[in-house]
DNA sequence: CTGTTAGCGCTTTCAT
DNA sequence: ATGAAAGCGCTAACAG
């Protein structure tokens, strides 16, 4: 069933249906109804892919991001898809795993299939930079970074100052009288060492040693876990964990109950990301809310310009904010 | 830049490079290197929309979702994404938020741009099968639903058997010499109503009242704390509590800790999905394993026998697992 | 207001 | 082994 079927039986042309179809003012009112009978008749929808061909789009965007599991990557996902969809756009989702290849490789596919954007979610996407077939191949398509930078021509930005907010988490704990205040680096992406920068950089201008403070783990539940036991073994003086994440920051709680530490009395523990697991955990955990479905709003306010060609881009930072919790 | 240009440039005609570009064998050596020369100098890329044109095929499903951000959800569909993308297919991701208007215009748009197939998430999709609407539009595009079951031609469905899923609970508390054993109630879909099934058949298998111990409550952390309120209020005997949700048991913790009582000393608590909040609560959460992962695997599988048109397809049901933490 | 026609960029016969 | 030409289903001039 196609145009051609529906304008035979409809006893029209096709560019008749297809007025009718998109709705074109200079059509006949007789003309339409009828042609509008024939096609609630016959259920007609119309090619979607033969419309691309002629409009160059499909009106589609992909979502590169490393892993829809991780609360955080799927509330931009989930924000980013819905804020399309009102806009008339599909989401295609690619789990790229944070491998550089596997990226390359969903990005050689969407854009054969001429997605009209990009979306790359996380700052681990700045390392496909560098790669010459990104380049090559986002060369005619436009694309934002959420919580990342590529130094490409169609790539802006909407970054979150991660820096700021272990800021905001130091500072609160130095208030609080905190001093021994230590960092866990539990990640290694560039979001990573912002977050260690606003470490280093706060406890200096509070006056403290910032470069001794810092452990490095591995991310999650066991990262945190182990973390503490090292910690406490080294007999260093602990009076409060500053984490990149929420979930090494809820294994470290973990970590502190099982050595019998109290939370916060003795030791007071900050998470990042304002993740669900933050209300779950026992204590309910500090963190700092980096703002997921802001990032994901404002990236695709960002990615719909850039598709209109409208003028004007601007790569842009959203602010964290502090939220205090039972862990504090 | 497009074929025409690429066998212009290479002195060949489009069939030519036509056959380079699919890998066809009879090609001259010299020529394919010629024409590969040129595609690599152009960094030319097929367009995926004119290929669809012929082929009536984008490689694309999609996958109906009431919402990423819940991870049971986030992990079928991370899970159906990837096994797809290793079958060279690329995956449309839509959130419907458990709105039937929403579900119907999702379809509406994913089979207009002819998917290949689609996959549902959930059993809450069962809802729309009444709809005419639906059957039109699914008339020609093959269906799996994970977790549910739609009655119309080209549907198939990977079942949990999440009764068997609460009889596991129930008898697992049984053992452990349980008697006051509730159910909480926590959210209205088919899933739920199986579940609320395998709880009153187990209660009743083993000589215990059933009816009088089902609560209802709201899906969700508030829901599980207001249900322990008024259990505890109501003065009922409890000595476990039987949770529909992870999050839900979780809220009961929550509220049970309040109330000064013990878990699971005093009173034990399962919950359902093996979600990791089972894991950073406190204590560690008894919950039921529903096979997110085989359930999406199983799914692809599915519905790409479907998509090919092979023979033999067949529903198929899954078994969960009761894991057993520290809250029981 | 309506119809005819030329593409859109490919794949696929069918010739040669 | 290669090329010419038809056709996929639609939109958008262009005519009338």
């Amino acid at each position: 069933m196609n145009i051609y079927d529906i304008a035979k039986e409809a006893g029209v042309s096709i560019s008749t249906v297809s007025r009718v179809l998109n709705k074109k003012e200079n059509v006949n009112e007789e003309t339409r109804l009828k042609v509008e009978e024939v096609l609630k008749r016959y259920d007609y929808v119309p090619s979607g892919i033969a419309r691309g061909m002629v409009s160059k789009s499909m009106k589609t965007v992909a979502v590169l991001t490393v892993d829809v599991r991780v609360p955080q990557y799927a509330r931009i996902a989930y924000t980013i898809e819905r804020e399309f969809s009102k806009r008339g756009y599909n989401v295609q989702l690619c789990n790229t795993g944070g491998d550089l290849e596997e990226a390359v490789q969903y990005l050689d596919i969407v854009t054969g299939k001429q997605v009209d954007g990009v979306v790359l979610v996380g700052s681990i996407f700045n390392r496909i930079g560098p790669d010459e077939r990104v380049a090559s191949l986002l060369k005619h398509t436009p694309v934002v970074v959420a919580n990342g930078q590529l130094d490409l021509p169609n790539c802006y930005s909407v970054l979150v100052d991660d820096q700021l907010g272990i800021s905001l988490a130091v500072e609160h704990l130095y208030k609080k009288g905190h001093r021994e205040i230590f960092y866990l680096k539990d990640m290694d992406t560039d979001s990573a060492q912002r977050k260690q920068a606003g470490f280093l950089e706060t406890m200096k201008r509070l006056g403290l040693d910032g470069k001794a403070h810092i452990r490095e783990t591995m991310f999650g539940l066991q990262g945190g876990v182990q973390a503490v036991e090292q910690l406490l073994d080294s007999k260093a003086k602990v009076s409060a964990i500053v984490c990149g994440e929420d979930l090494t920051a809820i294994g470290v709680l973990k970590g502190l109950k099982r050595a019998g530490i109290r939370v916060p009395e003795e030791v007071a523990v900050t998470g990042f990301n304002r993740s669900e697991y933050a209300q779950v955990c026992e204590p309910e955990l500090t963190t700092v809310d980096n703002k997921a479905e802001l990032v994901g709003r404002l990236s695709v306010q960002l990615l719909e310009t850039l598709i209109q060609k409208e003028e004007h881009y601007a790569s842009m930072v959203v602010q964290p904010e502090l939220i205090v919790g039972k862990s504090s």
